[in-house]
DNA sequence: AAGTGAACCTGAAGGC
DNA sequence: TGCCTTCAGGTTCACT
């Protein structure tokens, strides 16, 4: 499921469940997912309160009362489910629905609010490709996983100007130049085959390309840096896509998928007016692009 | 240095 | 029905 805007959906989703809640009780159905969790990771969370929830790129960052920050990656498949317990007949006995699949739940935050009792928060990831670890919050910038990471496709950060200078003198075609999080953090194969498709650029272009002689935004920074923009705002706005029956935290399903322009629709018409030409895929380092390579030039 | 491909792991879908 | 192959939203590492 998660790019960007699918990772900013769940943050909003759990948003309002997590913050001001205290981690009562953590449960792991395993060592490891992607990575074993660090030493005395269950008993460094366990009764800290959460103070915020924010996202840097595709990573979920859980600020503790204690300073350290749970860093949260859902990989490809990774998803949270919030669970409300359906009665409670002795205190601190709770009853959850059971659902269709808990064969790959790993981790349960039990969760204890004011507000609402029984509230725990379930992560479910098949494929085992997302991480969970604890950074202490002054070193969060440093750490491996952030010191390297390029812009936030949301907000200011992204501009023409900036863009340019990050993708001036690559020789690497601009669809792997996109996917790089050293550049622009946070995009992934999705979206970025819909901003180059709004952007009406090739993914097989020259990186460098898209750039003038001089390393200076040129027409085709603007396009992209607006596409790019444009489309990561209209995800977000959406709920992010759904695939593969990936639901948000709360159930709900995003839409945006209905707004593919190239992604998943290979031998069906461009829809750029007027173009006819046909969505086409290819294989760029291993991964599916879709594009038209009649209007993206 | 830069670019490509394989690896990590499981499940779904399609072909025969 | 069942077996086999291919593919999947991410990231890192090894090789040319």
């Amino acid at each position: 499921m998660p790019e960007l805007p699918e990772v900013e959906t769940v943050r909003r989703g759990l948003q309002p469940v997590l913050e001001g809640a205290r981690i009562a009780e953590v449960t792991l159905a395993r060592a490891d997912l992607r990575f074993p969790f660090p030493p005395g990771f269950r008993e460094r969370v366990t009764g800290r309160r959460v103070v915020s929830l924010g996202r840097r790129a595709k990573y979920l960052l859980a600020d503790l009362d204690d300073g350290t920050v749970l860093v949260m990656h859902l990989g490809m498949s990774g998803a949270f489910r919030i669970e409300q317990a359906a009665t409670q007949t002795v205190p601190g006995a709770f009853h959850y629905a059971r659902s269709e699949d808990r064969k790959h739940d790993h981790v349960i935050f039990h969760l204890e609010r004011a507000d609402q009792a029984g509230l725990r928060i379930v992560y479910n990831d098949p494929r085992r490709f997302g991480f969970m670890t604890l950074v202490p919050r002054a070193e969060l910038e440093s750490h491996p996983f952030f010191a390297g990471l390029g812009l936030e496709p949301v907000g200011n950060a992204l501009d023409a100007e900036t863009l340019a200078h990050l993708l001036a003198g690559k020789a690497t075609p601009l669809k792997a130049a996109l996917l790089d999080q050293r550049i622009v953090a946070g995009l992934g194969n999705i979206y970025v085959c819909e901003a180059l498709f709004r952007a009406r650029l090739s993914p097989q272009r020259a990186a460098g390309t898209v750039a003038t002689k001089a390393g200076r935004a040129g027409v085709r920074a603007e396009r992209l840096a607006v596409a790019i923009r444009e489309v990561i705002d209209a995800a977000i706005a959406a709920g992010g896509s759904t695939l593969r029956d990936h639901r948000q935290a709360d159930g709900q399903l995003g839409y945006f998928q209905h707004t593919f322009q190239v992604y998943g629709r290979e031998g069906e018409p461009c829809r750029t007016p007027g173009c006819g030409g046909t969505v086409r895929r290819l294989v760029q380092s291993g991964r599916s692009t879709f594009h038209c390579p009649r209007c993206q030039r």
